[in-house]
DNA sequence: AGCACGCCGACT
DNA sequence: GTCGGCGTGCTC
């Protein structure tokens, strides 16, 4: 039949298809999953081609100006996947395609194309755990993955949370397996990373690895997915769309059929339930020399000397040293103090754009925002009262420093946070924030203390307790005797179950209150966040978006009222969040769709949709 | 998103 | 009179 009219999708969050009369000169030429140049309100834009029709429901049509380029850049499989993708995180389609591609082919430029080819293989997927508390048996268990994929013909695709990762994994690879490799990460240029994109598509290269967004790459023969430390916040998406690899990775296996092998020594308790009754899938393994987790008990250190470092750690410490043991010191807080704050007016000094208490930074003797970076000059005078006494508040690893430099005067003191460039190896003492995880097992500590866990534990934030757990597996693989936490609560299940490397009581615990909390994996959360310059604006839109969504709901979904936002003041601009809760993110997001076509937004505030944040 | 249209205030 | 501010609505 002759191709008359071709729906069209485009990277804009308008939903289409769009629907565009195919000039006789072009019905050739056009297929579905091309790259198209059409006209769209005063503007031209490029679109996607995702199907054709007969009759469209609108009288006049407007014309495709041109067809970009000789072959599709998506086929239908991929179109179908972008479609699931869209409706489950709440773009357009259109966005979701762009989102998927190289970033060049959202410019006009024609391109020459490799084809797409697909073999259609017949074969299930197999989501397999390599659960590594060792951090070296993972290697056998990879290369035999590997080794069956490539034994096939077929290719291989590895995620990392994070560039630097890629040297490392990619020399242990590929010494084993001397095959082509590409890789994908930002720092390609939007050049390189479409030559990159189309090398892929190519089909002469085997091993594929990258960052979150190669979880998009059109390997032609795709045989394995391979993921290491899912856990890492890199593998979601901190902007629209947000969405999450392990996510995107259990849509693509339906679409394309492949293997699955999650490596990690801390998994998220989301994938971990994943692998429920599935126990064949799941290989763990504990190190050999584990070393031991003390827990110390802050509430017998209270009365009269308020510090930081309880008598336990300062006599550990001791000891180390004696001994030429090296030691980490971790609080996740920059800079010298917390706060700084009139002593007369009792006002601390706060970020003009975000409301958050100031830090302030000795090395740059300067006060900073940590959410912003805004930065300015210590003032002489109280900015409220104009007091002359401003008092600094509580402790940050600069602070953390120069108490420990003087208490061990026989020591080596180095800090290091995310300013450090590189590991002060010769130190015997390092106060570090999270920036030293990258670096943590080169500097061989014999002791690592943790000295204010409950800052961790006590955020506002469904996922604290797991993330504490993964940090203390990570120090307790580095550290070659022991990990030191001082806490205020030893009875903290995380705490209890690492104690004795006892993971299983740690998920069985997580996902219980999961459970009965109705959060991730058993509920869904999508929040909505309103946000704009003027307070009460924002807060009364956010109160009218509230109530259509409130007339609309089904049963099975629970929704909050507006609220502040975790962040309630970001740049200059006031948040507020509305949450829902349920069991399937498509229909809640079918909603939110729907009420902010609806919707009479005011200028000035955006919203935004992020599933499960 | 981004662009046009439209309806109100102070300027050559 | 009209230039331009931005609030509103639409894009096949």
């Amino acid at each position: 039949m002759e191709r008359k009219i071709a729906e069209v999708v485009i990277d804009l969050p308008v939903e289409g298809p769009f629907d565009y009369k195919i000039p006789d000169t072009l019905k050739s030429l056009i297929h579905v999953g091309q790259r198209v140049y059409v006209p769209f309100g005063a503007r031209r834009v490029v679109g996607f081609v995702v199907g054709f029709r007969q009759r469209s429901f609108f009288k006049t049509l407007r014309p495709i100006i041109d067809v970009l380029d000789d072959h599709p850049v998506v086929d239908d499989v991929i179109l179908e996947w972008a479609k699931e993708f869209a409706d489950y995180y709440g773009c357009s389609w259109g966005e979701a395609v762009a989102t998927f591609l190289p970033k060049i082919l959202l410019k006009k430029t024609p391109r020459e194309l490799v084809p797409i080819e697909r073999k259609n293989a017949k074969k299930n997927s197999g989501f397999f755990l390599c659960h590594d508390l060792s951090l070296t048996k993972r290697w056998q268990i990879v290369h035999e993955h590997i080794r069956k994929i490539l034994k096939t013909g077929r290719s291989v695709l590895i995620l990392v949370p994070e560039r630097a990762r890629i040297p490392d994994i990619k020399n242990k690879i590929l010494r084993e397996f001397p095959v082509s490799c590409q890789i994908f990460d930002k720092t390609l240029t939007q050049k390189k990373e479409f030559e990159a994109w189309e090398n892929v598509r190519k089909g002469d290269v085997r091993i594929i690895m990258g960052t979150r967004s190669s979880v998009f790459a059109p390997v032609r023969h795709l045989g394995i997915i391979i993921v290491f430390d899912e856990e890492s916040a890199a593998f979601k998406q901190e902007q629209s769309p947000f969405y999450h690899i392990r996510e995107v990775i259990a849509m693509r296996t339906k679409y394309e059929q492949c293997d699955v092998l999650y490596v990690s020594s801390s998994p998220t308790a989301e994938l971990w339930h994943g692998f429920k009754g599935d126990k064949d899938s799941v290989k763990t393994f504990v190190p050999e020399h584990k070393s031991a987790l003390q827990l110390i008990d802050m509430t017998n250190y209270q009365s009269k000397y308020k510090s930081i470092i309880s008598f336990p750690l300062q006599n550990e410490i001791e000891r180390q040293l004696n001994s030429r043991g090296k030691v980490i010191l971790f609080l996740n807080r920059r800079g010298f103090t917390l706060a700084t704050r009139c002593n007369a007016c009792g006002q601390a000094i706060k970020c003009p754009r975000c409301e958050v208490i100031l830090t302030f930074l000795y090395s740059k003797n300067k006060l900073v925002c940590h959410l912003c970076q805004h930065a300015t000059e210590l003032p002489k005078f109280c900015p409220h009262c104009k007091g002359a006494y401003l008092r600094s508040v509580g402790s940050g690893i600069e602070k953390i420093e120069s108490n420990i430099a003087r208490i061990f005067p026989q020591a080596a003191v180095a800090k290091y946070d995310r300013d450090t460039a590189k590991l002060p190896k010769g130190a015997d003492i390092i106060i570090a924030t999270q920036a030293v995880l990258k670096d943590i097992d080169k500097f061989k500590a014999n002791l690592i203390a943790i000295l204010d866990v409950e800052s961790e534990l006590h955020r506002f934030d469904f996922r604290s307790a797991h993330r504490v757990y993964s940090l203390i597996i990570r120090m307790m693989q580095a550290a070659r005797e022991k990990v030191l936490v001082q806490t205020y609560d030893i009875s903290q299940y995380p705490l209890q179950a690492l104690k004795d490397w006892d993971y299983a009581s740690f998920y069985e615990k997580e996902l219980q209150l999961r459970k009965e909390l109705g959060l991730p994996p058993f509920k869904h959360l999508v929040t909505v966040v309103l946000r704009g310059g003027q307070e009460e604006m924002v807060f009364a839109q956010a109160k009218d978006f509230y109530a259509d969504l409130h007339s609309k709901i089904e049963d099975g979904i629970d929704i909050i009222e507006p609220q502040p936002d975790h962040i309630p003041k970001l740049r200059n601009q006031y948040r507020f969040v509305i949450v829902l809760k349920g069991k399937n993110p498509k229909k809640i997001l079918k909603i939110i769709k729907a009420a902010e076509k609806r919707f009479k937004r005011k200028k000035g505030v955006i919203i935004t949709i992020n599933v499960d944040s």
